[in-house]
DNA sequence: CAAACCTTGACACAGTCGTGGTAGGGTTTA
DNA sequence: TAAACCCTACCACGACTGTGTCAAGGTTTG
């Protein structure tokens, strides 16, 4: 068996058991659980946790933030919507040539075609 | 002129004076600043202001989901390292082709070029 | 000039985030 | 079977979000 306890994956990741949980509940990190529903930790999960916590550190951003992240990832319409309002500032004075909208259509297609595949 | 005082928008938005400053504070709508430093609210602030009040209600988000959206829309090395950290999880098992790691990389290019030009 | 605005800064307060505990109750294992 | 785990469900507490209100002082305008 390759898989942790929680508090085995706490010490080799450097989160807390409790946080574990935290993570897991915020919809970010989920272990496999046993017969018994004890959280098991594999190796993908441990190295998720691992990267999360160096992301976190390196830009200075929330969990719920990442969190938001993977909800935008995962629905295109508030993706889009959201990316829509953004576009609506930075350049309207005079900076934007058609291309840019070309660009933001195709991608949003491919997002599409992503999302359905 | 067009421009309305903070007074005048928050009629027009829905928001309230006090939280027209504050969403200014989070960086997502700053007006222009007459010589004496009133917020001149224009028609373009005033449409994001509408907009944005839909889109929070509309998705049940925060200003700050906005504002981290804002801030990895314009940060090309946080938007990537945070989708990078999505891509590990969701299809490890199987499901992953040559080709999305393509369109993954592809995108990752032009959004780079974007963000220079 | 006085009323009615505007500005920044502060206090307040409920709600959420990030964390650590603790309690009551199963599971594993020496 | 008893120690050492694990689980869920709470309480607590500081920090931040969202929002209102108030204070001290400048600006616009009837």
């Amino acid at each position: 068996m390759q898989s942790l306890t929680i508090h085995e994956a706490a010490g080799t990741t450097g989160w807390s058991p409790r946080m574990l949980r935290y993570v897991e509940q915020a919809g970010l990190v989920a272990p496999a659980r046993s017969a018994s529903g004890y959280r098991l930790y594999g190796a993908a999960e441990l190295q998720r946790l691992r990267t999360l916590k160096e992301l976190l550190a390196q830009f200075d951003i929330s969990l719920s933030d990442v969190a938001f992240a993977q909800r935008m990832a995962g629905a295109v319409d508030l993706r889009d919507a959201v990316e829509g309002w953004l576009q609506s500032q930075a350049e309207r004075p005079q900076n934007v040539q058609a291309e840019d909208w070309l660009r933001f259509e195709q991608e949003k297609h491919e997002r599409l075609l992503a999302a359905v595949a």
